[in-house]
DNA sequence: TTACAAAACTAACAATTGTTAGTTTTAAAT
DNA sequence: ATTTAAAACTAACAATTGTTAGTTTTGTAA
């Protein structure tokens, strides 16, 4: 198994402040704290506090990216979409929780450069997640309920995954993914 | 109409600043700026930044407390529970978005006292969700799918309406409850 | 043993923070 | 016109912030 550098410890360990305070909660001096070593030994890794974030949020944001397109350029029907889409939410909480935290929290706090890129991401993310669902009201496999209700309920929840699935003790990612499938698409009563 | 005092002029200030970058991110002076005036002169009107956070979060909580009481100890069946707690979130969320931003952000920075309110408030909260889910089960009313997948996909809805309803240009308030009701209990296929 | 790079340290900085004290302005009631 | 209370102001404080400069320690390879 690979050893984690330095520069990944610390970036790990701001996660879990970041999501414990938030980003602007937490100071230099906090997270040298967590790390066992004074402030100004942090900069012998990172350049600044919003290298650490910008680190944090941009690679979770690109592995979203890069997963959506391609499920959205696959030839399956919706619902195998759906799933995958499901899929891949519940695989990133698995591997980052912490850094989910920040993505849905602090993105507002990436400076100028990063923020454009990043709202161009979540923007096309949610575009494309749109277009699936309208596809499948055209193909009638999915209700014609308002689409933008659809979307709302849909991500919220698995944006909020990060909050909730850590705590849970023992429930397999698959059963999961199942599960959520049965509720988020086929409803609960 | 009831003109609002100078106290709750600000309090609105704050709320809107907050839910843009946090309560840790916006200073006294950022909301004296919003306000039109110097940052000392907020306190001839609030005793402190504290006071201004437990203020907007605590009288939210303690609406959806009410609420959920009222809610819970009804002799409804399931269904109607749920579609009176959807109209409780929906009609909160109307009533003060960006104070929701900060109930949904910020509680943890609310000092001892009022946090560990809070906190008793939410699980309270919760608490009563899930007893309604499970006595929906009980009573065939709402399918046995994972009792947790069901709160936690329902409640992260409804706890993220704040940013998804003032973004939606006149979509009336029954008419939301409807299709709220539709996509969250019967299911998108 | 020496050499060297990685990674820690101490000390300090300029800027910003929430807040206080004391004073002046504003506007309505007498 | 005078009084009074509300609401603004200026000036300053002690603490905390992210970060830099320069130095010492640590551990590994030669």
């Amino acid at each position: 198994m690979r050893t984690e550098s330095r520069k990944e410890e610390i970036i790990n360990a701001a996660a879990i402040l970041f999501k414990e305070k938030g980003y602007s909660a937490v100071t230099m001096r906090d997270l040298a704290r967590a790390m066992g070593i004074k402030a100004a030994s942090l900069y012998n890794h990172i350049q600044s506090k919003q290298e650490i974030l910008s680190t944090i949020i941009i690679d979770l944001a690109e592995e979203f990216t890069s997963g959506m397109n391609q499920i959205a350029n696959s030839d399956q029907n919706t619902i195998d979409k759906l799933e995958k889409i499901i899929g891949l939410h519940i695989d990133v909480t698995l591997r980052n929780a912490d850094g989910l935290a920040s993505l849905n929290n602090d993105w507002m706090h990436l400076e100028e450069k990063n923020l454009l890129y990043f709202e161009k991401m979540r923007r096309d993310y949610e575009e494309n997640f749109r277009q699936i669902v309208i596809n499948g009201v055209h193909a009638n496999e999915i209700k014609p309920y308002n689409i933008e209700i659809i979307v709302f309920s849909t991500l919220s929840t698995l944006r909020t995954l990060y909050l909730w699935y850590p705590n849970q003790n023992n429930i397999d990612a698959n059963i999961l993914k199942k599960d959520m499938m049965s509720v988020l698409l086929k409803g609960v009563c």
